[in-house]
DNA sequence: CGTGAGCTTGATGAGGGTCAAAATAGGTGG
DNA sequence: CCACCTATTTTGACCCTCATCAAGCTCACG
C-alpha cells in the first residue's frame, strides 16, 4: 500500500465554504421519487428541509465517524465515499456516494456514523435537521420509505464490494467498479454522450478502494486502455465498450435498482 | 477456487421441516432488547407473530434473491450466511447471521431479497407474517427502530467485511473473521467458558467467506493453532487467547454495537 | 471394510506488492 | 512566460503471498 506524508494527508485541508441555498435539490428529489414514488407535494416539503447547502473541497471529512447523526447528510453534486483509516498511512474505501444519495443511512434509526465520509473532488452537500424531519414523516411516510430503500440498495451495494474484492481479480475489479459508478451517475444525469464522466480520483484512491497497490492500479489501467475499453485522464473517464467493460467486470447493474 | 461437485452442490439437498412452535424465541426478544428497549407487551407481541418455525438441515436456501419479501425471516438457532453464486462452482459469503438475527434487512422497505441466505449446519428459522407486523408496528414503533437498528449493523458488518477483504492478508482475515463469530455468538449467549463455540464450517467454507483457496484456509489455520490462539476441529472452535487473536485481527467489536 | 468428504502436505507458478527512479503534469511565485 | 516544486503517473526489477494441481491421509458412515 502506498505512504502519504504522515503530516496528514488524512485531515481536512481546507474549511467548507457556505452556498446559497438555491442550487439543484432537483437531483435529490428525482433520486428519492425513484426510489419511490412521492406525491408532489411531499416532495415539496423535502426540498423546504434541505438547509446549510454547503461546498466542500476535495479530501474533506463530510462525516466523522462515532459522532451521533443529528442531522441526515445529502450529497448533492460531486463524488464522496465511506473509508476507514487503517493506521497513519493506509485507508480502505468501503462505498461511494454519488449525487442524490445519503452520506449515511444510519440516520434513519438514530445510530451513529460508523464510518467517515470525505470528498473526492469538489463537493456539494445539503443537510436535513432529523427533528424536522421526524415531525414531517408521519404525514409522509413515503418519504421514510424512499430512504429505507436507499438504504437498502446501498446494502447491496456493499455485499457486491465484498464479491468484488474477495472473488475478482485486479482488471475485474477495476472494470467492476468503472461499471458501477458510470451505471450511478448516468442514473443522475452525469454522463455525456460517448460514455464520459467525471471521476476526481488519484490512482492512489483507485488503489484505497479497490484493494490494490497504487503501481498495480497503474497497470490495470493500462490493460483496459489497451483492450480499448476505456479512456481515462486527470479526472476524466470515456467507458469506449460500456457492453464489453460489463462483460469483463461481469456487472449486472440490478443490485443497484430499488424495486 | 475450489471447485465443488458439479452436480448441485449450491443446491438444496434435504427438504426443511416443521417444528413445534415452541422454542426459545427468547434469544430474538432479547436481541431486539438490546437494540432498542421495548416494553414488556411490545416484546410480547412480537413474540406472538413469529410463526412457522422450521428446521433446516445443513447448506439449505433458507432465502431466494429476486424474491419479493412477504415476510420477515429470523434465525433462532444455528448459523447462515448470505452468499452469491458466482458460476456453478464458485460462490462468495457476503454476511453471517446468527441466533436473532434477522436473515434480510430488506422487509423494512418491502425491498426485494437481495441475496440468497444459506444455512451453514442445522440451523431453525421463524417467519413473522409482514401484514401483521405492520398492524402493530403504528402502536409499537419501537419494534421497528430496533429492527432498524439491526439494519444498521448489518450495514456496518458489511463494510468491515469489506475492510477485511481489501486491506487485510489471510491470517488477519481468519482471526478477524473468527473474533467477528465469536464476539456475536458471545453476545446471544452460545459461546460456553473457555471460549468454545459451534462453528458448522468446512474449510472450504472459510474459503468462500474469506476470499481463499481451501488450501490456503488450512495453512493459515495451521498459524493460529502454532501461534496457541484457536483450536479448531470438527466443528467446534476455541478460542485460547481472545485478546492476542483480536490484536491480530485489529479487532474492534464496536462496530457490532447498536450505539 | 470400502467409500467419499474433508483435511493435510508438497511442488510450482502467477498475480500483485514493494522499492526505486524516471517521466509528466499542475501550480506557484517571480 | 519562465523556473521551480510538488503531486501524480509510468516503468523496471525483484520478491512474497496465495492459487493451482496433485496426491496422500483421516475419519465418519453405510
Amino acid at each position: 500500500m502506498t505512504f502519504l506524508p504522515v503530516d496528514g494527508d488524512l485531515q481536512v485541508r481546507t474549511p467548507p465554504e457556505l452556498v446559497a441555498d438555491r442550487p439543484a435539490h432537483d437531483v435529490f428529489l428525482r433520486r428519492l421519487n425513484g426510489l419511490y414514488p412521492l406525491h408532489p407535494h411531499e416532495s415539496r416539503a423535502v426540498a423546504g428541509l434541505i438547509h446549510n447547502v454547503t461546498a466542500f473541497g476535495p479530501h474533506q471529512n463530510i462525516l466523522m465517524d462515532q459522532r451521533p447523526s443529528t442531522e441526515a447528510v445529502v450529497l448533492l453534486d460531486g463524488l464522496a465515499c465511506h473509508y476507514r483509516a487503517l493506521d497513519t498511512a493506509r485507508r480502505q474505501m468501503t462505498g461511494f456516494i454519488v449525487p442524490g444519495d445519503f452520506c449515511d443511512s444510519g440516520f434513519l434509526s438514530s445510530s451513529p456514523v460508523r464510518q467517515c465520509v470525505m470528498s473526492l473532488g469538489d463537493t456539494i452537500v445539503g443537510y436535513i435537521d432529523l427533528g424536522q424531519l421526524a415531525t414531517i414523516a408521519d404525514k409522509l411516510p413515503n418519504i421514510i420509505v424512499a430512504a429505507m430503500r436507499a438504504a437498502s440498495i446501498e446494502q447491496a451495494s456493499s455485499r457486491e464490494l465484498v464479491i468484488n474484492l474477495g472473488a475478482r481479480d485486479a482488471v475485474q475489479r477495476l472494470a467492476h467498479f468503472l461499471c458501477e459508478i458510470h451505471y450511478r451517475l448516468r442514473g443522475v444525469g452525469l454522463v455525456s454522450a460517448g460514455g464520459k464522466f467525471e471521476l476526481p480520483m488519484t490512482q492512489s484512491e483507485f488503489g484505497e478502494a479497490l484493494g490494490l497497490s497504487t503501481v498495480h492500479v497503474n497497470r490495470t489501467i493500462q490493460q483496459l486502455r489497451r483492450k480499448k475499453l476505456i479512456t481515462m485522464a486527470q479526472g476524466l473517464v470515456t467507458i469506449l465498450d460500456q457492453p464489453g467493460l460489463a462483460a469483463v467486470a461481469q456487472f449486472d447493474g440490478r443490485y443497484l435498482r430499488p424495486n
